[in-house]
Order: structure tokens, then C-alpha cells, then sequence
DNA sequence: GCGACTTTGTGCATCGCTTCACAAGTGCGT
DNA sequence: ACGCACTTGTGAAGCGATGCACAAAGTCGC
């Protein structure tokens, strides 16, 4: 029981944001047959310490056993609860460009607890058409998806300049939880909770990496002083 | 000078990460006709506190006036030179699925730095078509790009059970820099850096946020113990 | 059963990032 | 020329995450 609260309540940020990495190594065991595995294992299989991973599985619960390692299939589940996986949850896209498509058909959604209810888009001339099994819809739906629907998360594919403002529509709406693709800052309520996807950002990261390394080759000859 | 010598060591990681959203912030007031700003409206506009924006920036340089704020071209490029933006990198990308087309397609590439000189697929019967005016090559042409077109970033836009294996290819023929949509952990060697972008990761971590929220509702129930 | 071995769960020290608060520096009005 | 209002840059304190090391708890062989 306190593991259940332990659950509900102040789970670090940083394991958060780890334990879908776990949960993908763990799919990835079970699918070649294993059934059990050490902290040292699935440390290893999700590329981080063992010390890491075993704090960040005792804010769940007390889930291993000493001296044998975790049951993957039950490990698995325990992480699924705590995630909110055991329910799905309805997704909503919103922008039918090259990406809002690509992300349509994606089937990495259905797999694991989420099901994407509805594509929409601001374009009176796409709306209708169809993408990946669903006819495109109107941004004057969400109000309707929201409510019969119970949509609780909005994808957010349109370009920059348009993003705002389909933010402050889902706001709107009543959706909280936001995963937005468009290379900018989206300012919500205190309540809403924005993911941010951007491939330039993660790009420009490398980048800084990348011109580190070839700096380093004439840092001798010129950081005598140090 | 000295500020040169931090451009190149020591800026922290949480930091690098955050650049990128000042750029973008400083180059949509540019569009917007605005010269300066105070870390203030600049920290606003990018979403974090003023405090953390001065000390991100102080590892740069000291590129502001006392009194006045930052000029808004100046800083703009300050923090392209410290990504190392000034030059343009050479970019391919593997996997012509729905998501490596929508990426081939992708035009926020080329406005900032990245030049994609290629896309390549494993799939012999997709190579020679043409995706986004590149013809798709082949996986064995990886070593010659490296060598005649400086190739030095890879994306990895495959399923999941070939980005190890492309992660491989990409690693002997000399690449160094990766950016992973895959949504799977790779095994790379301490020298090659690696970003992952994955949407199931980021939906999961949303989904935990929704399911904390609709489980403080009956918090009060349950905890009268605490 | 019992002792040797294995692996978890966790207190503690450490590290790095964030936030605070203010001295130092700049422009402006008078 | 001078003081006032404003904003940067930064030392220092605070906070959360990470890594270490080991006691607790279990299995296996005999």
C-alpha cells in the first residue's frame, strides 16, 4: 500500500521519463523468450547503470527478488500500471502535412495503449479526405471529440506559425497533455502539461558535439596557460 | 579569449540542450522587426526563468549590455557559432518508411545549417526511386559519402529491428554523430554521440502526467494515514 | 538444514543544475 | 557632471539526481 502510493506520488521526473525505456527493453526480452532478468541485465539492454535502474524501479515498488533478478513479465506489467498504460488513451492528430500523415500511420500507437480517434486539420480542402483509415475532420470537432471521446491527448503536427493557435484550441477543449512537433515554444496554463518533439533541436545538439570534436585537435597548441 | 576557451569546454549539457530554443525564439522576434531584448522578455519568449537564461548565456560570453539587454542578430549568432552552425553539416538519412520520407521531405533542414546530401535504404526495390529530389542509394554507398561528401550526421528512420544494424553500418563507415527515431536503445562505442527521438516514449511520459491527475481525485480518500 | 553465493533495495556522499540576490556596469534625464 | 533607473553577469545557497557500498533477503548445492 504505501508501494500504491509511492505510485501516485512523487516519482522523480528523471525516472519518468526512463521507465517507457525500460518497459521497451523489457517487450524486447520478452519477445525473445526470457523470462527473467537481472537489474545488471536490463540495465544494460536499456543503456543505463544498474544502480540507476534499481532506485528508479524502488520509487514503483518492491518488484525483484534477492539474489534471482525480476520476473520480466510481471516487471513489465508493474510498469504499465504505474505509466497509466493498463487504460487506452484516446489521441487526437492535429495537421495533415508530411509529418501529421507520417505520424498518422504510424503503428507504434496502437501497440502500446494509445489509439488514435481522430486526424484533423485547419485546411477546409483536406478536411474530408482520407488518411490512414480516417476521414479528416474540421478543428470545430474537437469540442465534440473532447466529449464523446473523452480525448485527453493532442498531437500538435501543423508548421510553427499555426501552432499556438491549435494549442489554444485544444486548451480550450479541455485537453491537458500535449505533444507538440512544431519547432516552437507553446505557452499554456500551469495545468497543461507539452511535450516537445523536434528534430532540428536534436540536430543543432549534435551539431555542438560534432564541431567539440574537431575543436579539440588544436586545443593544445593553443591553451598553453592552462 | 577566455570566453573562446568556454565556448568549447564546459558548457553544461542542459544548457547545449537549451540553445537551440533561444535561437529559434531570438530568430522569430528577428522576423518580428525586433533589434533588442532583456533576458527577461528573451526567457519568456523561450519558456524558462530570466536566471537560468543570463547563466546559460554567461557560458558563451559576456554578449550583453547592463542596462540595455542583448542585441537580437548578435546573440542569434553567437549561439550559432557555439552550436557550430556556421557551417553547413552533411546529413543522411536511412529508412524510406512513411517516417523517413516525411523527414526526406521535412524543409526545416536546410534553413538551419543541415544539408541532406542523401537517403539510403536497405530495401533493394525502393532503391533508385526518388524521394524528396534524392534518388534513394543503396546501404553500401555509407562509406563513400563519408569520405567524398564529409557526411557526418546519421538519422535512422527504420523500424526498430534494423536500427542497431544501420547503428553499425554508420559507426564503421566513420560516422560519429546519430539521431534515432527508432524506438529502440543503441549500442554504440563511447566516442559516437546518439539522440533519440521517439513519439511512443514521449505519449508515455503524457500519459502518466493524465493518469497522476485523474488519480488525485480520490488522493484525499485513501491517504488519511499521512 | 546450513553455509556459500547472488542480487536487490537503500542510506549516504557527491555532483551538477537551478534559483536567489546583489554588485557592477550602462544609458538617460537633468 | 551627476545621480537614478535599469539590466547583466555571477558568487553562493539550495535542491534534486547520480553513484557507491553494503546490509538484507533470497536461492542453490550438499
Amino acid at each position: 500500500m504505501s508501494a500504491d502510493v509511492a505510485a501516485r506520488r512523487g516519482i522523480p521526473d528523471a525516472s519518468v521519463a526512463r521507465l517507457p525505456v525500460y518497459l521497451q527493453a523489457l517487450t524486447s526480452l520478452a519477445e525473445r523468450g526470457i523470462t527473467n532478468v537481472s537489474s545488471e541485465e536490463l540495465a544494460a539492454a536499456a543503456g543505463v547503470s544498474s544502480a540507476k535502474l534499481r532506485k528508479d524501479l524502488s520509487h514503483l515498488g518492491s518488484y525483484g527478488v534477492r539474489g534471482v533478478g525480476y520476473e520480466v513479465d510481471r516487471l513489465a506489467f508493474e510498469i504499465s500500471t504505474a505509466l497509466g498504460l493498463t487504460q487506452d488513451w484516446p489521441v487526437a492528430i492535429i495537421g495533415m502535412g508530411n509529418l501529421g500523415r507520417a505520424l498518422a500511420a504510424y503503428s507504434g500507437f496502437a501497440t502500446r495503449g494509445f489509439n488514435v480517434v481522430a486526424v484533423l486539420d485547419h485546411d477546409e480542402s483536406i478536411v474530408g479526405t482520407v488518411v490512414a483509415d480516417h476521414a479528416v475532420r474540421p478543428m470545430s470537432d474537437l469540442d465534440t471529440l473532447v466529449r464523446e471521446d473523452k480525448l485527453a491527448i493532442g498531437v500538435i503536427a501543423t508548421p510553427a506559425d499555426s501552432a499556438q493557435d491549435v494549442a489554444d484550441r485544444l486548451v480550450a477543449a479541455g485537453v491537458r497533455s500535449i505533444l507538440n512537433f512544431a519547432p516552437c515554444v507553446l505557452d499554456v496554463p500551469d495545468d497543461v502539461v507539452v511535450r516537445k518533439v523536434d528534430m532540428s533541436t536534436e540536430l543543432q545538439i549534435l551539431a555542438f558535439h560534432e564541431q567539440r570534436r574537431s575543436g579539440e585537435l588544436d586545443l593544445t597548441d593553443e591553451e598553453v596557460a592552462l
